[in-house]
DNA sequence: CCCAACTCTCACGTAAACGGCAAGGTTGGG
DNA sequence: CCCAACCTTGCCGTTTACGTGAGAGTTGGG
């Protein structure tokens, strides 16, 4: 009943401690990002330990990724991967239906999730490229001042 | 005394709000950073008010663009950057010196924080990179399967 | 069935990066 | 010289992103 079925993930279902080593995070953080409503577990066992399949891990590794390389924020990563509960919303939805009209929206919306979380990652790399650019300015600088002085005072070296 | 000298920088010195207003930090956060050593303003007035020059904003735009757009933290820029009590023991070092060997030295020396701050931006580029692909990997997966739908039911569109 | 290892849900503690206030000192135009 | 607007150094408060138990329950191999 709180098994997320879906048409794929039929591999086995991992307990909280080893998609946390999987993916280099700790339990508690894996549970703090369920808490902000960015992930939430495939399934839950009888004794209500969350049970995590492959989707998962990848989610939790974008989501790591998102947080380490690229710097944003649990709260941005929330608005970009959108809550769980819309993302379930709308995975249900589709398979929900069989209207091609509502299976297109749906698909559409996906879309254009997909192009907001491309662009932002694109305008981050343009930011980081602008300071490489800059950097690589300053360097030819004294790089510049370092073959004055290699030329003007040519002899004192090795 | 407090006067940092050096062979540029003869422009007005400005006061803690305005260079906070100028890249958009807080005067707060400008007195912070300096606690952490990222920086420390090129001089001070006789009652002990912070002053800066063209150079100080100019750092703590880079700095604000580090932990904006990086993701760093102001460790690791502290880290990048060095401590600024190491980068004016630098500084004048090279004008205490007419030793063109020594001048050599520390010239070769920023050479190297320029080469590593470029290697950690790239690393960072490259990470980004990544995710863009994968994320447009994803998005192409959705849009085949909106060509599919898009061609089997080719009638009720608008 | 037993027990070690794992998990659950509170709940409080902490480091980073500031925000905001207090009590007092400084600046500079009128 | 006066005063509004700015600044100073403390110092405590807050948010984010977890760490760290406490107390109780679950799992699974022997």
């Amino acid at each position: 009943m709180t098994t997320k079925e879906g048409p794929v993930a039929a591999g086995r279902l991992m307990r909280i401690h080893e998609v946390a080593a999987e993916v280099r995070l700790t339990p508690r953080s894996v549970r703090y990002y369920e808490e902000l409503g960015l992930l939430k577990p495939a399934a839950r066992s009888d004794g209500d330990y969350r049970l995590y399949d492959e989707t998962d891990v990848e989610r939790l590794r974008f989501i790591k990724a998102l947080r380490d390389d690229a710097g944003f924020s649990l709260a941005e990563i929330a608005q970009l991967l959108e809550d769980e509960a819309a993302r379930e919303r709308g995975h249900a939805a589709y398979h929900a239906t069989t209207d091609p009209v509502e299976r297109m929206r749906i698909l559409h919306d996906r879309l254009a999730r997909f192009d907001h979380q491309i662009e932002m990652l694109r305008t981050k790399i343009e930011r980081l490229q602008a300071m490489v650019d800059e950097t690589e300015g300053r360097r030819t600088g004294t790089a510049a001042r370092i073959n004055e002085l290699e030329s003007s005072g040519a002899e004192s070296a090795r």
